[in-house]
RNA sequence: GGUCUGUUGGUGAAACGGUUAACACAUCGCCCUCUCAAGGCGACAUUCACGGGUUCGAAUCCCGUACAGAUCACCA
């Protein structure tokens, strides 16, 4: 069998989407499952549309995805991408244009283009162009030619009979003929058209599964047209069904919805990411949700990919988010938070105690900043927040119970969690109340919050014991 | 408007003619518990857009209707 082979096909004209991400995702993940190879190909045949810097970003999306291409021109010793524009200097695609000429499957034209816009306008939705250049005679065409006339070269077109196709996802397609038009292969600039450069390159990268978003399906038989007029196999196509932001639109920067960079600045790790967006529009053949790229590529399935589109969830995202968080390598999650912890937080504490605290609490790392803030100084709270039903506890409670947890506090030798827990809890057990009861109003003491990440004696440790006392004096005085 | 495609709960979805229509997120309860989380347990679609048909039997097959999306460029 021969090696599969799938590209990425960008224009490098904006950000990286997530449907974007994703249709690169499959491609990648269809390549691997079968050892095949995956190839990075940028089109920028539209010189007008070029966005500075789009192409980076494109390549830096894919690198901090792990998504990486097998081959490529030399950049520095790494593979580049292929770059259309690059290749187009070697003549490539106008040659095979010509050729096609030559073969009597395309011709030229010498309309203005802003004629045949004009037409279209005009003409509103039922506009068909027909190619008046079709009826000229090879001498009209040797003059133009002669005289240096501007010129595009457009794919012939039979308008009879159909043509079919088959899509590994939506089946087999058919279209009439006479609703596929004489389109324009290579430009009046001398830039191939997406469609030519696209078949071209795919044909000579010899790409064995074209992986592309649906809005493709449509014009997928003009595609072959051009395939089967130069005599080449046509390749496996999958075309993806979109990620939707809502039952109408699909996700698109435009509209400001969330890019790839902005999820990863919000405080998603790639990771969790790749693997939630695997499972919009595609779903594995066991009951499980959390892969790893390698466990994707292996389950991957074409078959299993779905034809509508899905919505993309943020909640389902940042829960997703939190299990990679939860599940990560203890020490590589310490070295991942500590950045976020000491960026908010005095670095004389201790941040693996504070990871320690935060580890089940947060689904993104953007959450820690308001989790630990209370940690530098102590906040303005009303105290009202020592009302608590859960607890049976009050500001007057408090009053009495604060200058005895510090009795039992200051007679404490090691400072740490445990020490700390059972010095109270006996205390409570001592004043017959429950542990609750008397840790409620420490919390509140010490982070000024009803809700804090940790138990108040995990946070007592994390402070340390003088800070603790200071705080806990701190808040008597408060309730005076 | 023509053409193409699609339609299972708030969301992602499974089911490949016969199950009480999986599972996960979200939501809501309960348990655990020094708050909140995390974790555990449970609730949540008399029903698969609608209407016909085929069949002993349909979410699954066929036809129609509705709705939605895509596409009709010298954009990609």
């Amino acid at each position: 069998m021969k090696k599969i082979r799938t590209r990425f096909a960008p224009s490098p004209t904006g950000y990286m989407h997530i449907g974007n991400l994703r249709t690169a995702l499959y491609a990648y993940l269809i390549a691997k499952k079968d050892d095949g190879d995956f190839i990075l190909r940028i089109e920028d045949t539209d010189q007008g549309r070029l966005v500075e810097g789009a192409t980076d970003i494109i390549y830096d999306t894919l690198k901090a995805c792990n998504l990486s291409h097998d081959e490529g021109p030399d950049v520095g010793g790494n593979y580049g991408p292929y770059v259309q524009s690059e290749r187009m200097k070697l003549g490539l695609y106008s040659e095979y244009a010509h050729k096609l000429i030559e073969l009597k499957k395309a011709h030229y034209c010498f309309c203005k283009a802003e004629d045949v816009e004009a037409q279209r306008q005009a003409a509103g939705n039922s506009f068909y162009f027909v190619d008046p250049c079709n009826k000229l005679t090879q001498d009209e065409i040797d003059n133009k030619l002669k005289n240096n006339e501007e010129y595009a070269i457009r794919l012939n077109v039979d308008p009879v009979g159909t043509t079919s196709f088959n899509d590994e996802i939506y089946g087999t397609i058919t279209v009439e003929n006479k609703t596929l038009d004489e389109m324009v292969l290579l430009k009046s600039d001398g830039f191939p058209t997406y469609n030519f450069a696209n078949v071209i390159d795919d044909h000579l990268m010899d790409i064995t599964d074209v992986v592309r978003g649906n809005e493709y399906l449509s014009s997928t038989p003009k595609y072959n047209l051009i395939y089967e007029a130069f005599n080449w196999d046509i390749p496996r196509y999958i075309h993806c069904p979109p990620v939707m932001k809502d039952e109408h639109n699909k996700l698109s920067k435009r509209n400001g919805d969330a890019s790839f960079q902005d999820l990863v600045s919000k405080g998603y790790l790639p990771e969790a990411i790749l693997n939630y967006i695997a499972l919009l529009g595609w779903s594995p053949n066991e009951d499980r949700e959390i892969y790893s790229i390698e466990e994707l590529a292996k389950a991957f399935d074409v078959k299993r990919i779905g034809t509508t589109g899905a919505i993309f969830d943020i909640d389902k995202l940042t829960w997703m988010n939190g299990v990679y968080l939860r599940n990560m390598d203890i020490d590589k999650y310490y070295e991942l938070v500590k950045p976020y912890i000491y960026d908010v937080v005095d670095n004389h504490l201790d941040y693996k105690l504070i990871a320690n605290a935060i580890h089940d609490r947060i689904n993104i790392l953007s959450e820690i900043k308001d989790m630990i803030s209370f940690l530098n100084k102590t906040e303005d709270y009303d105290v009202d927040l020592y009302n608590n039903k859960k607890a049976k506890t009050n500001p007057e409670l408090a009053k009495e119970l604060l200058p005895k947890i510090l009795e039992s506090l200051e007679s404490l030798d090691t400072f740490n969690n445990d020490e700390i827990f059972n010095c109270l809890a006996s205390k409570a057990q001592e004043l017959e109340i429950k542990n609750i009861t008397l840790m409620y109003p420490l919390q509140v003491a010490l982070s000024s919050r009803s809700v804090a990440p940790g138990g108040a004696t995990a946070i007592a440790e994390i402070l340390g014991k003088d800070e603790t006392l200071n705080r806990i004096k701190e808040a008597i005085n408060k309730l005076k």
